[in-house]
DNA sequence: GCGTTATTAGTACCTAGTCTTAATAACAGT
DNA sequence: ACTGTTATTAAGACTAGGTACTAATAACGC
């Protein structure tokens, strides 16, 4: 790790920290053989946090996602929401989202946007997915904004049909037909399991 | 906060910790009206680390969880894998997966199972979701344990049919079919966008 | 050789603790 | 009322991993 330019060694600060960003300043010090005191200069010169912040910031970061990309009901965006007739997200696909080799999107993520839509567009208490006929139909990439369209194609008390499409521009990516159920709070706990 | 037993003030604490693991002992000190000597002893009692410890603990987690949830290849964890022919994968169903009212597993994780094993059990480099044809059929919930198997119907070279099943104990909870197709490194990034 | 930039060193201070010892305060038992 | 036990508070010394600032060298360009 010797001979280094400030530039390359401030370079290689960034690329380090980004994906360990647990180490401290002596740590840093050690494998780039210079002083703490030249890390630190470096680090106020690009802006990087401490340890304990750096810490700090993933661990917050971490709740927040628990409940943004779990925790909701909608994965992406809801943009448009009109209860029992059709709804609009979207989804930006994101590093986390596609293969590593290949930048595109796993089938499940375009799915779970699809297939949460479909939900959250009916009006009842609790709505579960029955049946779903998906169709990938060009791959999703990275860094591309998909927006999805549900429409409600018919709705009786029990169950409903709805038909997603999720495009990227204007090509579709996606389409899927599912048919969602309709419960009570009382009917979710009783019956099923003995 | 005041008058409290040191029972009830441990208890409390132990609760609060839980889901706001980011308070000082001064902070707790003060909520407690007690002062930080108590709080430290009440750590001590517990077993709870200081702040930057459960701060660095949460942030932890959480690259293992990006790594183990979004970044594999399986949802789930591969217990068996005979390549083209059938793979078996478990799911535990953890309070993250489902609705907070209904304690339901939300489907898109269920099918993210399912959809995963499918495109695992296929050999080659590039395998992708083309069409899938799903059927709920009994909601998934907290803590069981979901057994997923995929079993490869057809194998051509360009396309392969993939049943899977997905039961908790002795009942069916997801049945589907997806059709996947096999594609190389050369074709991905080719043709399509323009 | 001189000026500029880069690096190193040292000091005082900060937060959020640790660990230890010691002094009170509160309560019960007899 | 006195004693013993438990609970609480306080004080002191030390730690990690820093910030902010000042000052002294070292290295490089020309």
């Amino acid at each position: 790790m010797a001979g280094m330019s400030k530039k390359e060694r401030q370079a290689a600060l960034l690329q380090l920290l980004e994906d360990k960003p647990f180490v401290t300043d002596e740590d840093l010090a050690r494998q780039f053989e210079v002083s703490v005191q030249t890390i630190r200069l470096d680090r106020l010169a690009l802006g990087i946090p401490e340890v304990r912040e750096r810490i700090k910031a993933i661990a917050e970061t971490k709740q927040t996602e628990l409940r943004s990309l779990e925790g909701t009901e909608v994965i992406g965006q809801l943009i448009e929401l009109s209860l029992n007739e059709m709804a609009i997200s979207i989804f930006d696909v994101e590093p986390e989202h596609v293969f590593a080799k290949t930048k595109i999107a796993r089938g499940h993520h375009i799915f779970a946007q699809a297939n949460s839509l479909a939900v959250a567009v009916i009006n009842a208490d609790v709505v579960l997915t029955r049946t779903a006929n998906v169709r990938f139909i060009r791959p999703g990439r990275l860094g591309e904004r998909l927006v999805c369209k549900a429409l409600v194609t018919s709705n009786d008390p029990e169950r409903s049909h709805v038909s997603v499409i999720t495009r990227s521009g204007d090509e579709t990516v996606f389409s899927g037909e599912f048919v969602v159920v309709k419960m009570g709070l009382d009917l979710v706990n009783g019956g099923l399991e003995s």
